[in-house]
Formats: C-alpha cells, structure tokens, sequence
RNA sequence: GGGCACGUAGAUCAGCGGAAGAUCGCUGCUUUCGCAAAGCAGAGGUCGGGGGUUCAAAUCCCCCCGUGUCCA
C-alpha cells in the first residue's frame, strides 16, 4: 500500500512524525519520541498496576462514555445486533461490528440503518478458546466498539483524516490517555476481496483499536476503487476497561466483583472461564442458538461442557444455572433481551446438561467394558484408544484414564495428535450464489417498484419495460413475486409470453420469459399473474408465519426459525428446539393455528423504521434472518406474530384456510422439521388420507375407527400361520430326521452315523443335521441337489469327527468349494454322480475317523 | 459441512467370516397362606435398510438411514 495513503493531513496538524519500528519494521505515527510501536510483542505490557487512562471505567461506564464521545459527535447509536449471524451464510457468530452490515451494506445495496454510527457489538471468537482464562486477555464473547460511516459517491460522511481524528479526541481528551504515548501503525487490511489501509492504535503494549478503511476491490494484482468506501474501526471495551484499572488480568477488571466472589471456589483460571463462557452463553442462547452437535449449536455445547466439567471436578461448586443467570442479570442492566426468557433458557441448559450426564455414562460404561476386555486378553489399553475416545465418545484423556486399571501416560501432545487425525479432512462450502446466471443489468436502469409489497391480491396489472435483455425482463413496476424469503416465484404472462422465473438482482426485478423478449425499452405490458398458485403461496407464506408463532409460543423462544420454503404442494419450516416433538405437542400446536385461522386476526404488512420496528417488537422479528436497511418489512399477525418478511402474505389469518401437519422429523441435532400444507392444498390432502383409510378399511373389512385393531388382527394372523408353517416344517424334518435315524444309521464305534440325500436348501440341510445330531456321539452326512448344483453338508457331535475334516475329504469328488468347523462344515460343487461319490467319500471319511 | 464411533431379543450389551448368544425383564410350572426369592421350562431376532464380495456375511466392501461424538 502507497505510503500516501497513511499521510494523513490530521498527523501533520497535529504535530505527529513517521517512524519505523526497530522490532517489527512497520512504519507508525507517533507524537511522543519511539523507536518501536506501542504494542506488544514490540513492547512489553506497561499499564498493569499503572492505569492508563485518567480514571478507572467498569465495562458499563466504558461503553458508555465511548457511544456518548461519538454520539455527541454526530453518531446514531444502533442496538447490538444478534450474535448469531443468520443473514450470512459463510460464519455463525458476528466476530465484528462490520459483520453487522456485511454483506448488502458494505456493497452498497442497502443503504445503512444511519450514517454515521455507533454501536458497541457482542461477537464471538473461538479460535483462541484454550486461551481463555490462561493469557489474561482472551475471552470467547467481548464487545467490539465501533464508529462506522459509509461513503457514497459525492456524499462522503468521513474517511482516514476525520476516523483519525476522532480517535485520537476519545483516547487523549475524554479518557485522558497521555499522546505522547500512543502509536498508529501502518497496516494493510484485506478481506472478502476489498482491502485497504488500516491504522493499528496501540498504547503502553496494548492494542486498543484497529481503524480500517476499506477502499479498494482486488482485481488480479489490480486494485480497483470501491464506489462505497467504508470506515470501519474496531474497539475493545474489555482492553479499554482493563486499561483504565490496570488490573493483572483483563477478567478481574471485566467480571469485577463477580470475579472476587468466584475466585472464593474456583482457582483464578477456571473463573475466569466460567465467567467468559457464562456471559458467551447467555448471549448464544438468548439470540437462539441451541446446543447441538454441528454447525452454530456445536460451540454452545462446548461451552456448557466446558464449564460442566470444571464445576464437577471441583467441590462445593454451584450450580451452572446459577452461575448463568447471575451473568445475565449483569448483562441485562445493559442488554435487557438477555433474561428476558429465563426460564426458556433454563429448560435448554437443563437438557443439555441431562444429555451431557448421559453422554458422561454412555462413555463410562463403553471404556469400562473396553477395559476389562482387553485386560482379559492380556492386552493394554493405548493411547490409539484414548484418541479414538475423545473423538467418538467425547471424553477427554484425563477423565478417560481415571476408569482404568492400567493407565497409559498420557502425551503432552494429545490435543495435537488429535488434530493430526482431522487433518486432510475438507470442509465443503455449499454457498450458492443467488444470482448466478443472471445477466448483469447496466447502470441507469431505474429500480423496480415492487407492488405486491402493497397489495397482494392484484394479479393483472400493466407496466412499462424499463430494460430488456434476450429472455429477460425488468419493468419498471412489477406484481411478480421474485424468488426470496423461501417463496417460490410468481407465475404468468407478459403479453403473450410465459413468465417461467422471476429474480431479483440488486433493486432489479427480472421477469425470465418462456422466449426472447419481443419489446423495446418503454413498451407497454400488460402483466397476469397465475391467481390459484399465488394464492396457494400467500396462504403457505401465512401459515409458515402462524406455525412459527404457535411453536415459539406452545415451546418457548428458544424456538427460531432456521429454514422454510414454501412451495405449491406443501410447505415446510426448520426451527430450532432440543428434542424432537411428542405427539401431543405436534397436536397442540395445530389446534393453535387452526384456532387463529378461524379468530380471522388481522395480518399487517407495512414498511416501518428498523429502529421503531426494533423497539417495538425485539430482535425476533428477524425469524427468517436479519434484513439490513432503514426501513424494514414487517408482517403483523395482530396479537400473535411479527416478522421481518418480504413475502405475500393474506390481510386475515381466515383466508389461510386450514393448516395440516403432515409430517414432524428431526433433521439435525437441534433442528426440527414441520412439513405442512395449507388453504386448498390442506382440504386436498386431508381428503386424500381419508379416502386412502376408507380404502384401507374397506379392504381389511372393517369399519376407519376399528383399522388398528384390524390391523393388529391381521398381524396376529399372519404370526400365527407364519408359527404354523415353521412348526409344520419342523414336524416334517423331525419326522425326517427321525426315520433316518432308525432306519438308515449306522453305529461306528461309539457314534451314530446318519448318511443320506434329501432335496432340502441350504437351511433345511442345517435343520435337518441339527436335528440328527442332538445328541452327543452324533454325525450326519447329508447331500441336497439344487438348482443343478449339489451340497454337501455335514454335522457332527463327536470329538472324533470333524466335520469340516469330511467336507476337505469329500470337496475333490465334486470339486467342490467350502469349508467349517468340527462341528458343522458344507461344500458346493457339481451334482449327480460326482455328488453320490463326495457324499460316500465323506461317509466313509466318518466311519474311518469314527473307528479311531 | 467433514471425520470418527455405534446401530444384534422388550432393556443393556457380547459375538466381528463357518449351525444367532449372555444378563435383566417377560410367560408357564415347581416351592409358598400370599409376596419376595430360588429352581426348571419356554416365548421373544428380516443382527438399522439396500447393494456387492464369498461355497458361506451379524461379521469384509460400497451406498443410504438413524444415534452419539469431535472438529470447521
């Protein structure tokens, strides 16, 4: 990067001068005379025991004095977005506040909820998880400060100079932080194919800020100017809180009082992981992650097993409910939502600690038995095995160890060798660009009026074409629903043509026709909609919304949306829960939508603030993700339900129909399915099912309310002729088996020799010398001719005869194939003569060794 | 999303190429005034599903499905 791009006009007002770092060779702006920057590891931690800035801050006043400083400065203050990032789908958790606003902001397709903003955002981090609690700095949740402007061409907020500025104000002026000690190094941030220059603000060893402007789209080696650059910073309220206190750990100056307290039952480290993953915790859950074992859940459940397995080892400790709820009233003087749902959150942790306990026992049981196993074979438990348990039972080695007798030491490197076996392991992206193969629309094209955000019933309208494209079409107002939101696309006609899709690209609605479009920019269309599927959309859409309702109402709020779509045929809705749903509960929530149906409430859709919509409704309203932009899209069931939705919906919950659940799965840990139909469809199918039962009836000859028992009569039956067949068959062979054994055995010695040919398969064979040979002293030498292959089989009860000694004598006779043991063996090969001899070589094979 | 482990009688599991097992539970009988207990006898299995290899598959291979677990 230039060096132009860091010489700015507020470092030479301001008196600063350019170095160069002796540690690290990175050039830094400084007022105060350095020869390395002010971070570590270039320098040493200087403000333990020596605060840096002019008074002490808890993490609350620090957050606040930071949105104030650039509230005053003419900054909106946003909420907190949630945690959990449901409006990307390369991360789960906002690791930053940029997150927030990537990626329809940063790239300029919706405009940003203010300009310029502040917000001090919760976000998760857990690369560093192991060193949570041992560096003194690391925590898996912290809050990023932040102060963000978005510039436009010829509408530029602020960029590098004024960013500078202001931090530089805040850090000197209002903490009172001295400037001759601060450093801006110079650093290049890249990521997500823009990149830019950034400043590194570091004081006395810490980091504290990152000022980042983001400029710049890579091109090959080529850099092009982005037309929306943004400034985006990043502040740590837990370094910033730590700094003001000096304390020796970021934890005791973050967790305060709370700290001491624990510190009371639990050693330094094991507090602070506590605390960390308790105030991680209480936010994961409260923006509706449930534990699970894959994806976002997964890091929720690593969490409460972490601190599960410090509250069991050590005595006394409380319980972890206790520990979480005293985390989430700290956090609520601040972030209210977070407790808000208490005992919700409590029924999560508690199955989760219930299955965590189950786990424990499972893993216990299946090494003890290992154990005992390979004690008894005079083996060794090994360190293979330990891996090989960690991995598939979940038990760490120390925990492991304790239920053997012979322990193995345990390598300093497990956790290593442990990530030695995931390696050459590829995680797969499944990300899908929405608007692939879309043609690209030229500048200028004026955005389409999306109508049917307005009125969804229209389903004949006209309009111009405002661009025109081969099969594609933009108007310049439109009825047709675009993909989105889990809704199929509209369906009809412009002019004469087949609308067969309908996308959106930016604020561009392209219809994609059947063929080539025959109009010129500015062309009347006359637009028609297919009514009967729109109409099956809306009412699916609707009932998706009432279903979502009934669930978070009749389950709880931990209960989100993770996923729907809503088709012609059925529709269906992902939701997060812990268990799959009983039987009563599938019912309850059904008789609830039903019941709201028939309430005919009111269903709302309008534009509102984000802000307002936000105040008034909470952060449930982004059931189907967040949707960035000032303005958001709310559907209102009156008194039930409201989302952020940009779908069609019905004006009165009556027009839904009828809702039927047609079938409940769990398609995730943590992820339960609904699949449901609705309005006609539902009429449809519920008559279907019935007719299917008549049917069934009518051909079991009973009446619907006796098809169970009719069909357990039948079962019953079939049992019964399945047992009589068996016993006849049985009765046959034993008839069989007695005739042969008096008329056609002979006596060798001290065994009874039973030589015969049957027809029996391969079963029958196996029967039948079982039942020549119940006593002791016995063998049968039985041969079968089948599928013009023949089989030789032999039994034997006798020490002296083995039977698969008499098969190896007899395979050369009919080359056959085959082998056993001494007490039962059997050969294929060829039938007929070759047969009769295999099965006279066996014989006489049973009388020689009989006679021994 | 990927790796690993697991899926066998109602339950918990063993068996890991040659004739489906153990323990508990269940049924009946013996014993008892009755119960518990004990003894004896018995019922209960498409060895998760589907392909393949083999003379022979619960067992080996492949693909699904389900459960658990580790990781991203």
């Amino acid at each position: 990067m230039d060096a132009a791009e860091y010489d700015l006009p507020f470092f030479h007002r301001a008196g600063f001068h350019r170095r160069s770092c002796v540690v690290c060779h990175s050039a830094f702006w400084a007022l105060g005379d350095h020869d390395r920057c002010q971070e570590a590891p270039c320098r040493e931690y200087g403000f333990i025991g020596h605060p840096i800035f002019a008074r002490p801050y808890s993490l609350d006043a620090m957050r606040e004095l930071y949105l104030g400083f650039f509230e005053r400065r003419g900054h909106a203050r946003i909420r907190r977005y949630p945690t959990v990032a449901r409006w990307r789908n390369d991360v789960f958790f906002v690791q930053a506040s940029v997150y927030d606003f990537q990626p329809w902001v940063t790239s300029g397709a919706i405009p940003p909820p203010a300009n310029p903003l502040t917000i001090s955002q919760p976000c998760l981090r857990f690369n560093d998880i192991d060193e949570v609690g041992r560096s003194g700095r690391h925590f898996t949740l912290f809050e990023m400060l932040a102060h963000h402007a978005f510039n436009r061409p010829g509408h530029e907020i602020y960029f590098k100079d004024r960013c500078t500025e202001l931090c530089h104000e805040l850090l000197t002026q209002d903490l009172g932080l001295d400037p001759l000690t601060v450093t801006y190094k110079e650093e290049v941030w890249e990521g997500g194919g823009n990149l830019g220059p950034s400043l590194s603000v570091g004081a006395a060893g810490l980091e504290l800020a990152t000022l980042v402007f983001m400029e710049y789209t890579r091109d090959g080696d080529a850099l092009k100017p982005m037309p929306l650059t943004v400034v985006d910073t990043g502040y740590g309220l837990e370094r910033f809180t730590w700094a003001s206190q000096g304390t020796r750990s970021a934890y005791e100056a973050v967790f305060g009082e709370t700290f001491e307290e624990m510190r009371r039952t639990f050693p330094p480290t094991e507090t602070a992981i506590l605390l960390d993953h308790a105030r991680a915790l209480n936010f994961m859950l409260t923006d509706g992650i449930v534990p699970s074992n894959s994806k976002g859940g997964y890091f929720a459940r690593l969490l409460l097993r972490r601190a599960l397995r410090i509250l069991e080892k050590t005595p006394e400790s409380p319980e972890l409910i206790a520990i979480l709820d005293r985390s989430s009233r700290e956090l609520a003087r601040t972030f209210p939502e977070i407790g808000e749902n208490r005992e919700d959150l409590h029924r999560v942790v508690r199955a989760e600690i219930d299955r965590f306990h189950e786990a424990v026992e499972r893993a216990r049981q299946t090494i003890r038995r290992y154990d005992e196993k390979v004690r008894a074979t005079g083996g060794r438990v090994t360190v293979e095995d330990l891996l090989t348990w960690y991995d598939s039972l979940g038990v760490p080695p120390d925990l492991a160890v304790e239920e053997l007798q012979h322990r193995p030491a345990i390598p300093a490197d497990f956790y290593k060798q442990v990530a030695a076996r995931h390696e050459g392991e590829k995680p797969t992206t499944d990300y899908v660009e929405v608007t692939e193969g879309l043609p690209e629309v030229p500048a200028g094209v004026p955005a389409t009026e999306a109508l049917y955000f307005l009125d969804p019933y229209t389903v004949a309208f006209d309009a111009h074409v405002a661009w025109a494209k081969g099969r594609y079409v933009a108007l310049d107002r439109t009825y047709f629903y675009p993909t989105g939101g889990g809704q199929a696309t509209d369906r009809g006609n412009l002019g004469d043509l087949e609308v067969t899709d309908v996308e959106r690209t930016g604020p561009i609605i392209l219809h994609h026709l059947e063929r080539d479009a025959p109009w010129q920019v500015g062309d009347r269309v006359h637009g028609r909609i297919d009514a009967a599927r729109r109409t099956q959309l809306m009412q699916h859409h609707t009932a998706t919304h009432l279903l979502n309702g009934a669930l978070r109402e009749q389950l709880g709020p931990h209960v989100w949306q993770a996923g729907a779509y809503k088709g012609t045929e059925s529709a269906r809705i992902d939701v997060t829960h812990y268990r799959a749903l009983t039987k009563e509960e599938l019912h309850k929530v059904e008789r609830r939508v039903n019941q709201i149906v028939r309430e005919d409430r009111p269903v709302k859709s309008y534009f509102e603030s984000r802000g307002e919509a936000e105040r008034r409704f909470g952060f449930t309203l982004y059931q189907g993700g967040a949707v960035p932009g000032r303005e958001l899209r709310v559907v209102e069931i009156e008194g039930f339900d409201v989302e952020a939705c940009g779908g069609t919906h019905c004006t009165h919950t009556s027009e839904v129909g009828a809702i039927a659940i047609l079938d409940e799965e769990r398609i995730q840990d943590g992820v339960v399915r609904l699949t449901f139909a609705s309005g006609e469809r539902a009429l449809d199918l519920r008559e279907e099912h019935e007719e299917i039962l008549r049917e069934a009836a009518r051909r079991l000859g009973v009446p619907v309310a006796k098809l169970p028992e009719g069909i357990d009569k039948l079962l019953e039956e079939i049992e019964e002729s399945r047992r009589a067949s068996r016993g006849r068959r049985r009765e046959d062979l034993g008839a069989t088996a007695a005739k042969l054994l008096s008329e056609a055995s002979q006596r060798v010695g001290a065994v009874t020799i039973v030589v015969a040919s049957t027809d029996l398969d391969r079963h029958g064979l196996m029967e039948l010398s079982r039942l020549l040979t119940k006593e002791p002293n016995h063998v049968a030498v039985l041969a079968s001719e089948r599928d013009g292959r023949g089989t030789l089989f032999v039994g034997s009860t006798s020490a002296r005869v083995a039977a698969s000694a008499l098969v190896e004598a007899a395979r050369p006779s009919f080359e056959g194939k085959g082998g056993g043991n001494p007490a039962a063996a059997t050969a294929v090969g060829e039938p007929g003569a070759a047969l009769a001899a295999a099965l006279n070589a066996a014989a006489k094979e049973a009388r020689r060794a009989a006679k021994r």
